[in-house]
DNA sequence: GAAGATTGAAGGGTCAATCTTG
DNA sequence: CAAGATTGACCCTTCAATCTTC
């Protein structure tokens, strides 16, 4: 299980930035440690949250935060723009309690509307008003310019690979990898 | 800036999996969307949560938070097994107050040391004690084991191709790309 | 009784103001 | 006055309890 190498953290090219370092740090206290598996965790890591930062920070010159955008995206691509609230958790992997608030807040700006579901009256259906959807799509364009400027700088053929690999990487996870903490932030407790 | 190509999001081999629907229904609403950037950034996303929720359920089982394990191990690799509460709240890009908050509950543990800096008495020092030392190892290695379990169903191959990329990506970023929002979480208000 | 949504208490974070020391 | 840490107000989330509807 604990392949390494007998080198410094660095597999290839580029080597030792401040990651490699890191690594090779912990490698010296346990030499059976395996770089490869803790250098792409802490990268991931990074990468991530890097990108999430720089989306907050010019998001929120829109004027808008990340809960907000990831609700009403969700919405814009929902049928007919709406969706009941459990679909809504489900797909954002925050608890029921925090739905009910952020609904309550995107309804008081105006952007949504919550109606009860004549199918099932257990169920809250939520519908992008006009203004929702005139916000969502700012949203969209606001978000993809800045991912797009955001790798903007790397290099296409590594972007493409990486994309690739990513799609790998995650079917290798989701059926026989690593015991998901089952489906959802624990949708609501039992009763 | 908007290169696309006309098929499918997916650019090879192991096509169309749920992203790629994602994103091929976003290109629908605008065919100018560069899939690549889009996909890259939602899969970058999805894997380190995937990741965190991961360690976050594996850590829990050994009665830690994850703000617990990110403290307790910046203080294991710090020399002397100490650091200043500043230099705690650059690393792990949290407020000072969160940093206060947090020295606070791991001293009421009994993890960590809160002492002045006899050299500049406005710095507090903080330090491992014996029991947050052991507490750090065990950290450590639970963190491990749980990333290598993570990986471990992942082609070798491609995680090790994955983990230069990454590292060439990353350096394509800090120095010209995206200005990143200054250092920090913005370390504290100039008075 | 179970499913879906709401509620309120509690945890942890940010932000701005404050105190202390250089 | 600047830098470092603390404090308190406020915001958002989680968690458990509750209410309604199937």
């Amino acid at each position: 299980v604990t392949t390494h190498s007998p080198g410094p953290a660095a597999t290839s090219g580029g080597r030792d930035d401040e990651v490699d370092e890191l690594v090779d740090f912990w490698r010296h206290e346990n030499p059976d440690l395996d770089v490869v598996t803790k250098g792409i965790a802490v990268r991931l890591r990074r990468t991530t949250h890097l990108l999430e930062r720089f989306l907050r920070h010019e998001l929120g010159e829109h004027g808008v935060e990340m809960w907000a955008v990831e609700m009403l995206l969700a919405l814009r691509r929902a049928p007919g723009y709406s969706s009941s609230a459990g679909r809504l958790m489900r797909e954002s992997q925050v608890t029921s309690g925090a739905i009910t608030n952020r609904l309550g807040r995107l309804e008081s700006h105006g952007w949504v509307r919550r109606d009860v579901d004549p199918t099932d009256r257990r169920q809250v259906l939520v519908t992008l008003t006009d203004d929702g959807l005139v916000q969502a799509d700012r949203i969209l364009t606001a978000k993809t310019l800045t991912e797009q400027r955001f790798f903007g700088g790397v290099d296409r053929t590594l972007v493409e690979r990486m994309n690739d690999d990513l799609r790998t990487l995650m079917a290798s996870l989701d059926p026989a990898g690593p015991e998901a903490p089952s489906e959802g932030p624990t949708p609501d407790a039992p009763g």
